[in-house]
Order: structure tokens, then sequence, then C-alpha cells
RNA sequence: GGCAGGUUGCCCGAGUGGCCAAAGGGAGCGGACUGUAAAUCCGCCGGCUCAGCCUACGUUGGUUCGAACCCAACACCUGCCA
């Protein structure tokens, strides 16, 4: 058990902002104590950018906290500003369906019998928001807000700004910042955690909780991660990279991280991982001595990846990622390997016969767009079978090019495999 | 409600009758280098039955041999006024 978990937090830069970090720290310092973070169900699933507020509410759990994990089952039918424009409100029985797979997703990074007062809990702001009326709203809730302050939160005046907003977002701030009270009251809850976006509406329901009850509680948000260019990360190939296996395929997952480019895997393994400081930091300096066995990914992706989706999935895409990206020829795997290992990536199965034009095969195994991005591919020299270069977009595989007999190994530019199984 | 401006490809943005699948930038993709990294350089970057054709510049209709570009109506956005 960490026994100053705040410290911790600072260590693996996880702390963007906070209300008094001393104040903070010793709150937690001199007590088991109760805290949330919230997760909006504006998708089917959680992805990379939710983690590490799961994961720091798991290691307040570790040192003894309490966490309440909130699905934002109201909330996301309102949905939080964003300075893009408006979000597209969505059918509350959908909304109700992805609240059930992220309340799925958020059970598993949590434990719900830990002893003594640790034990985690899920909760759904749709369970106290709904039956709210609007007086109450209003009067209770409202009266607190002042709309000049409102109107600086940075989303909002983003909006202002260019789209305009609708009455339906400026609101969330109160629902967000009720959720906050009631956790209080219900649970004690005297933390709130988000992402560094979250500032402004987790301090309003540190405010609001002070004028109703005349309580003091706590805030603190955690950097947003962004890669080196500041480019947003946790997109991969165009699309955010899930928790979901349906979404996101282990083997993608475990490939994303393992492609983590080099100046982030230090805080990276900081942030997502649960080493402790000395193997993070012994991690770090073979990382920089020699980067190009890529210590560092491979630690990442293998702890991430088994947070994820477990240590059997883990094994498997870590063997695939083994053999197939391996020195040795593919050709000299054995059969066994080489099947277990395109299982694993994306693949496809074609029957026996004659086999489909090159091009459908990658348009096949999603490794290009369209057949116009295949023969692309093809004319810049970017695509391969078998690890040989392709030069004739209108080249048609035979028996003789089958791997053992029944593999075809598709490859676009150094990274996207995919196996074509001939059945 | 009135007046003005705007709506272009994944995003930003130029284009105001034929030379426009549409400048430029970003993102993305491939190649070279390397390490499944970054940076850099080069190339690509709507689709297809690919020397051609089809879709596409808010929507619908019109003018014209020909329209992203002109006209009309509609929708939405922004600003100013009420």
């Amino acid at each position: 058990m960490i026994s100053d978990i705040i410290d911790d937090l600072a260590w693996r830069g996880l702390i963007a902002q906070s209300t008094d970090q001393g104040a903070l720290a010793e709150h937690f310092r001199t007590g088991s104590r109760t805290l949330y973070s919230g997760f909006d169900p504006t998708a089917p699933s959680l992805h990379v950018g939710h983690l590490l507020q799961v994961l720091t509410l798991r290691r307040f759990q570790e040192a003894g906290h309490r966490p309440l994990a909130l699905v934002g089952g109201a909330t996301g039918l309102i949905g939080d500003p964003r300075t893009s424009g408006e979000r597209q409100l969505h059918d509350p029985p959908l909304v109700a369906s992805w609240v059930d797979r992220i309340r799925g997703q958020l059970s598993q990074f949590l434990d719900f019998s830990a002893q003594h007062d640790a034990s985690a809990e899920l909760v759904n702001n749709l369970d106290w928001t709904q039956s709210m009326s609007a007086i109450e709203l209003l009067r209770d809730i409202g009266k607190h807000f002042s709309v000049n302050r409102m109107l600086d939160r940075e989303a909002v005046a983003a909006r202002l700004a260019s789209s305009g907003i609708s009455y339906t977002e400026f609101s969330y701030q109160l629902l967000q910042s009720n959720d906050y009270l009631e956790l209080f009251r219900r649970n004690d809850c005297t933390l709130q955690i988000g992402g560094s976006d979250q500032w402004g509406n987790i301090t309003a329901g540190v405010d609001l909780i002070r004028r109703v009850t005349g309580g003091h509680v706590h805030a603190l948000t955690t950097p947003l991660l962004t890669k080196s260019d500041g480019q947003k990360f946790g997109k991969s190939e165009g699309g955010a990279v899930w928790l979901d296996p349906a979404l996101t395929s282990p083997y993608s997952f475990y490939q994303f991280w393992i492609n983590t480019e080099d100046t982030m895997v230090p805080s990276l393994l900081r942030r997502v991982t649960f080493r402790d400081r000395e193997e993070i930091q012994a991690i770090e300096a073979d990382t920089s001595e020699r980067p190009q066995l890529r210590s560092g990914q491979r630690a990442l992706a293998e702890d991430v990846t088994t947070l994820v989706h477990g240590v059997e999935h883990t094994a498997s895409v870590q063997a695939a990622s083994a053999a197939l990206f391996g020195k040795g020829e593919l050709a000299s795997l054995d059969s066994g390997t080489l099947g277990a290992a395109l299982t694993e990536a994306p693949h496809v199965r074609v029957p026996a016969g004659e086999l489909p034009l090159v091009v459908d095969l990658l348009v096949a195994t999603e490794l290009s767009a369209s057949k116009s991005a295949a023969r692309r591919a093809i004319d810049e020299g970017g695509a391969y079978v078998n690890n040989v270069r392709l030069t004739d977009a209108e080249w048609r595989p035979g028996a003789d090019d089958l791997v053992h007999g029944r593999w075809l190994i598709l490859r676009r530019g150094k990274r996207a495999i995919a196996g074509v199984e001939v059945v």
C-alpha cells in the first residue's frame, strides 16, 4: 500500500491541477476517504483516453480509499459542451445500453470486495437526476450558479465565440455539480477527479457543496495525454483505441502501445502502469541507452494490455507480435505458430480454388480502404505478400504462393499485417 | 422580425462560368533512413470495370453548349439592428 497517494500521483505526473495540494494530501493521509470520477456514455465503449481516470481511481483504492465510478446515465443524455460544436442527442434507450456496457468495463478495473471501507461502487447519476423536478433544479441548484462564471468556462466561451451553444449543454455543469453534492451527502465523497478539461465542472461542484452544506471538498485533475507534437493521444489509424475487444482487437490494442514514440514512454509508464519507481526508472534508463530494444514500449504494452484484456490474451498477442515482427522468415515458423499469430492479427478466410486478386485481398483484410488505395499502395511499393514486395496490382496468388498450404501473409507498409486463410 | 455575410474534399481554407477531382496547409498513407520510435527528405492522398468513366463544392430547381462559380426558393450558421 502506498502511504502517501498524493505524493505518488505527483511523482507519476498525474496531477494537473488540484485544490490546495497540502490540504488534499493531509486529507488522504489521515483516513480512508471516498472519491469519484464520472464517465459519460457517449459511445458503446470506453477508450484509452478514459484509462487514466479509471486507473487513478484504482491507485486510490490500492492506497486504501473507496472509489465510486459514476456512469452518466443522466449527463450522457445532455452532453458536456465541446469546443468543436453542439453534440447530437442520442435516444435514451441507446444511452441506457451504453451505460450497461460501460458499467461492465469499469467494474473490471476496481475491486468490489475490498476489505474495510475501500470497496468500490458503481453509481449512475440517472438514479437521482431523473426524479428531480424542474423547480428543484432551478431553485435548489440553479440559484447557486452565476451565469457570469459559467460563461467563463473555456468550452462555453469558445462556443459563444463560434457556433453558439444550446441551453441544454449550457446546463450540463449544474448536473455534474449536483452529482458531486449528491455523492458528498450519500457517501461522504470528498474528492472528484477527472481530466484537466473537467476542472471547471469539478470546482463548480466544490463551490456548490460549500454553498449548500458548508462542507469542504477537493478537486484533482489529471493531465490530458498528448503526443509530442501536441496531437490528441489515443487515435490509431484514424479511429479511437477502444477498450472493447469487439471494437479494437487485443492485437491492435497491444500494437498501439508497442508503437508508442520514445519520448512518451517515461510518462506513460508512470501514468498507466502500476510498476514502482525503481522498476520504472530502470526501464527508462534501458530505453534511453538502448532504445532499439523498445523495452519500455514492451513493458508498457504488456502491462496495459493485461489490465484491459487479461493475461491470456496478452500472452497470445505477444506471441503473435513476436512471430510477425521477428527477425526470422515467416515461412520458417511452424504451421501452428504462424496460424496462431495470423489469427490474432486481422484476417479473412477465402475458399480454396481460384483465389481473389491481391487488390481485393488487401481490401478484404482492411489493409486498404478501397481498391484504389490498394493499387496505390502497390504502385508505391508499400504492399507485400509473404514479405515479398508486390509490383503488379493485377496479380492473383496461386496455390504455390500459400505458406504451409493455406496461409497468405499480407502486409502494408511496415506495421500493418493481415492473414488470409484458404479453407 | 429586419439587414449583412457565410455553407467547398477527413479538418482548416483558396477558388467566383470552360485550363477544377478543385491551390495551399494540417491530418493520414507509402518509400528512403532507423528501431514496429521521433525528426528529415521524396512520393501519394474521392471512387471504379482506371490513358476512360462516375460521384463531389449546404438542399432543390433553373439559366447555359458548359456551373463549385450566375439566378430562384429553402435549410442551417455567424454578425449587426429590433
